[in-house]
DNA sequence: AACTGAGTTCCACATAGTAGAACTAACTCT
DNA sequence: AGAGTTAGTTCTACTATGTGGAACTCAGTT
């Protein structure tokens, strides 16, 4: 039998079995082996052992032929190059957002809407400090998170509708949505954060090329974030700096484009 | 019938196929139609409708709404970033690699070895200038290219055979050989360049993570780099940028490797 | 030499994926 | 408006494709 993820039709098992082990990759993983991936994806290691295969035939997975581990290959790193490309703002956004994580020695964080989740698509660390907790792939959920609130507040009503929302998501993008307005950032209110370990404020960045918000946020643990630095400090500089993007886009903010 | 790609039972035809959908956008597109990747990868409409949803479902590909053009998604964005993370030298390469290609008004790529090929893994434009030729994901061959001859002459022995290479590559790799231990780079001689319109010099970087050498290249239409540029101007500066490199990640260069 | 553990290949089976055709929906052109 | 065109999705019948368990190989260990 099969562990139906998604019962349609259209969906290819195998296909998303592959990319399932693609995403099984961490940044701080130093290689993974067979094994290891098997673990991690729960696949059986036959069928590992074939999608595998296939990865490296098609360069985006290597096997460091020495010790027997496989690592993304080439072809992951250019995909990844030909995403950040084709996405205008990234590339803009990496010399903004490295130089704010620097500042504020906080993690920051570009989250985007994937499949009721949000993905963080790319993260800057400040250099030297060490705060490891999130990184590049992982999902958090929308509610409870500042990014999330972010950017459900600046998302237009049909597309917020078709995500059926329940009146704890509607109360918690109106809310955002005010504080937007207010000081021009958001802060998930304490009692509903998804990680009490981790404090975070988010600036919403209308995404011309995915034609809806994403967001930018800078997080780390309370005891270096605390709620007055949010609001003092890292909050208006984290709207500053996507302000300064959004002028070197040439884009207008993302709250006015909500409809 | 099946077009055999890899007459392997081990190659897995879904996966493979749905790759090759990713591997049809290039940094220069504004997003593609359905129609446009079925024309790209030649496969039939119905099998990439298939496949173009479970790509979506599983964040690699987006559908903006509005137009009906698919793009990469933040999948695709955070396994990108999660390679580069995972191989080191490539974010210390990045500062290093955008100084050279701005100081010398060329384009300085990346290339690694990809199944008797070379991809190019990442590259850097010179600021404000166009030189549009080579993007992130282009395959080029290894005989008659500066990065093959580069990468090449650094491999060792037993990787090289096992590309059962002819008596023309083999003269290739010695004299790629002799030109790294003369100057420290290569430029591939003009009666085998593979792209006329095209002139580039090469040096070897040794890349921990893949146990086998990588190549960065400056590269230019051939009256902004001349021969003469090459030998005197742009070689030696690549030649100290990638030594520079070495130095940032602490590694010997990648000629005295070679077994 | 027996044991262990990682990984690959084998194999019989059924289901998952295929391609073409039919269908739908949105645009043009008279 | 209605006929024609083009893009994209869903249907359908067929079988080649992918499946997971078991058998096998190959290195290290003790």
């Amino acid at each position: 039998m099969k562990e139906h993820d998604k019962a349609d039709k259209r969906f290819l098992n195998t296909l998303a079995r592959g990319l399932s082990v693609l995403r099984a990759f961490r940044a701080s993983d130093d290689g993974l082996s067979h094994m290891e991936l098997a673990a991690r994806t729960g696949l059986p290691k036959s069928t590992l052992s074939r999608l595998a295969f296939t990865l490296c035939e098609t360069g985006y997975l290597s096997h460091s032929y020495r010790n027997d581990r496989y690592r993304l290959g080439p072809a992951a790193l250019a995909l990844g190059n030909i995403a950040t490309a084709s996405i205008s703002f990234v590339d803009t956004a990496s010399g903004i957002m490295q130089a704010l994580a620097d500042k504020t020695g906080t993690l920051v964080v570009l989250a985007v809407r994937d499949d009721r989740k949000l993905m963080l698509a790319k993260t800057w660390r400040p250099v030297g400090k060490a705060s490891i907790w999130l990184e590049p792939g992982h999902r958090i959920p929308v509610y409870g998170s500042s990014s999330g609130q972010a950017i459900l507040a600046t998302l237009d009503d049909d597309r917020f509708e078709a995500t059926e929302p329940d009146e704890r998501l509607r109360a918690f993008r109106q809310q955002g949505y005010a504080q937007l307005i207010a000081r021009g950032f958001t802060v998930a209110p304490a009692e509903v954060r998804f990680a009490t370990t981790i404090n975070a404020v988010s600036v919403p960045f209308y995404a011309q090329e995915y034609g809806e918000p994403v967001a930018f946020s800078c997080g780390a643990l309370p005891e270096v974030l605390t709620d007055a630095r949010m609001q003092q400090e890292v909050g208006p500089a984290l709207s500053t700096a996507v302000r300064e993007l959004e002028r070197m886009v040439s884009r207008g903010p993302a709250l006015v484009r909500r409809g």
